[in-house]
DNA sequence: TGTCAATTAACAATCGTTGGCAATAGAGTG
DNA sequence: CACTCTATTGCCAACGATTGTTAATTGACA
């Protein structure tokens, strides 16, 4: 993603108004490397723009992925996650606990496959994500607290625990 | 995924009754590589049991799950997909046209990540999906039906895969 | 300054999925 | 067979993330 101001110019550029809400959120997001949800863009911006609406937030981000200055990824952790790095080829680390995503930058060149596996398929992307337990979420877990018992919420993808980042 | 009848058997073990709505869905799952909907269960049960209910493909697709005996897949494709291939490790090829799902048993090298990669992360499994457009969503593209307007579909995705064409 | 896009509030609606309930069916057990 | 208890069904509500609607207001930019 570019910087806010060249965003608000590429913005101009487009037809679209630079508001300070969209200038908010640009802001939100310059150098964010937590994959943040648009929950989370929202909660951020609302810090500093105390009446910005949810609806705008959605907009302003599929704005944004509109023009390819961020990118939406689907992590399974139940929303839409928002990634600001678009520009280096990198895969992700979910914390199937707490939703936690971590870009990894390793170099996974053995994913190109060869015509024959593609099976008729015109691959354009590889995506790969890696599921475990964050280190915050595995040491919390030595620290008792043992009120967690899993009792009740299985297995299910869907796990949508609002952790504390 | 076990047999339909070893799936019987292991269900009466854990107390479970084995009921014919059951076994619909076994039969249906069994060898069944399209990796199917929740949705898609239900109708191809329906077609041999009509008064089977949604509620019940659900709770039946969650059992299995419980048990290890198939996979609840998150593609991105907006509904879980039902994997009942749980032994051999492999990926998926899905379509972003039509959302059919294909299975990749290509040697994926580069996998694995060192312990200086995962970041603390505890890392269990690593999916790669590979997205592209089917066979038959291309085929069916270059036979006139143009309808370029429409779906203002986005397409930033890098090539990571060795181009077919 | 004027125009038109953008924002806001306050909703309803969507879609996949789960939950509640009461009535009924039927699988397992003896 | 008879009993019991799970499972199923129908129906409908609720969820959570996201999008849509409408009307009123704001404000960016020419
Ligand atoms: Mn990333
Ligand atoms: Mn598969
Ligand atoms: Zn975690
Ligand atoms: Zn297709």
């Amino acid at each position: 993603m570019r910087t806010p101001e060249e965003l608000s110019e590429l913005f101009r550029q487009r037809g679209r108004k630079v508001t300070p809400q969209r200038q908010c959120i640009f802001r939100v997001l310059e150098g964010n490397v937590t994959h943040p949800s648009a929950e989370v863009v929202y909660e951020a911006a609302r810090a500093e723009m105390p009446t910005i609406s949810l609806k705008t937030v959605y907009q302003t981000l599929n704005d944004l992925a509109e023009l390819g200055e961020i990118q939406a990824l689907d992590l399974g952790t139940g929303m839409a996650r928002f990634d600001p790095n678009v520009d280096g080829a990198h895969h992700h680390l979910v914390c199937h606990e707490c939703g936690k995503v971590r870009d990894l930058y390793a170099d996974l060149d053995g994913l190109t496959i060869g015509q024959s596996d593609a099976q008729g398929y015109d691959v354009r992307s590889a995506e790969v994500v890696f599921r475990g337990r964050c280190e915050d979420c595995r040491t919390a877990e030595g620290a008792g607290a043992g009120a967690s018992a899993g009792s009740g919420r299985r297995a299910s993808f869907r796990a949508a625990t609002t952790a504390t980042e």
